[in-house]
DNA sequence: CCAATATCGTTGCATTTGCAATGAAGTCAA
DNA sequence: TTGACTTCATTGCAAATGCAACGATATTGG
């Protein structure tokens, strides 16, 4: 007990990787998107779910609502998304990409498909049940 | 390709599943002990290496060396670690843990050790493939 | 020996973050 | 309908973060 490492303790592990991971992730895009990764997520979350609130993003993307409000505002700004009030309960505002932010998207996805199949490359057999137990994190909430 | 979800994508489950189990672990102790995430780890790291410079656990744990410098002075101010110069190199700063320091870590540590063992459980045989992945997560780089 | 270079811990600063509060809008029950 | 309550997005603010710069100390090459 009084011998404890931090690199064999799960939830370090797990905080260490991600940012690890993260960090290589992030410098793909930032110097040549010019993107955050909350950006990055709030690109990604409307390409697949198409015209969403800020609540729906907030609540399917492990982000604070005030962190999505922010990078959406950003992404206004730069031009990718476009927002709009929602019909019908004007509390909620629709968010959607526009033509730069469909075809930014389009140029950043290959990149992270081929980042992903590397990173599953290294981790071998490993890969897969490394998936199931995220998985199995978040589900266990 | 148009259709890609986050939630399959490994860099975000990593970084998904390393907030919540983070968020879980750091409530165990924050309301009882009263310290953060960083200072945990630089507490863990004394624990477990003795009298070390920032520099050793910037380079163990990590983290930026002005996060361990900062979370190191907050614990100094707590009195549950103490600051002294290196005998030899003066750049150094000698780290150790109080006595008060001592007894803090022994109280979390089985707090930590049950919490690890909890969540290996509820992964059941995920669980091992997952620590092999981590690790050779952080080798790789 | 000494001048250039490197390393160490700290600090300044701009940015990001989480949390709470706010105002606007919707819901519901009396 | 109205008044209390809920939900939504934004914003204010204090704390945390990453990065670069700094002063102090060590090391190294000539």
């Amino acid at each position: 007990m009084t011998d404890f490492d931090l690199n064999d303790f799960l939830p370090y592990q797990l905080a260490a990787a991600a940012a690890r991971v993260s960090r290589a992730f992030a410098e793909r895009y930032r110097a040549e998107f010019g993107i955050s990764i909350p950006e990055w997520r709030v690109l990604v979350h409307l390409n697949h779910a198409g015209a969403v609130s800020v609540r729906e993003i907030h609540a399917r993307v492990d982000m604070d609502k005030s962190k999505v409000s922010r990078a959406a505002q950003r992404l206004v700004d730069a031009g990718y998304v476009e927002k709009r009030g929602h019909a019908g309960d004007r509390r909620l505002v629709d968010l959607r990409l526009t033509a730069e932010g469909h075809a930014l998207v389009g140029r950043i996805l290959p990149i992270a498909a081929t980042f992903q199949a590397e990173l599953l490359a290294t981790l071998g057999e490993d890969g897969m049940p490394l998936k199931r137990a995220l998985t199995r994190i978040m589900e266990g909430k």
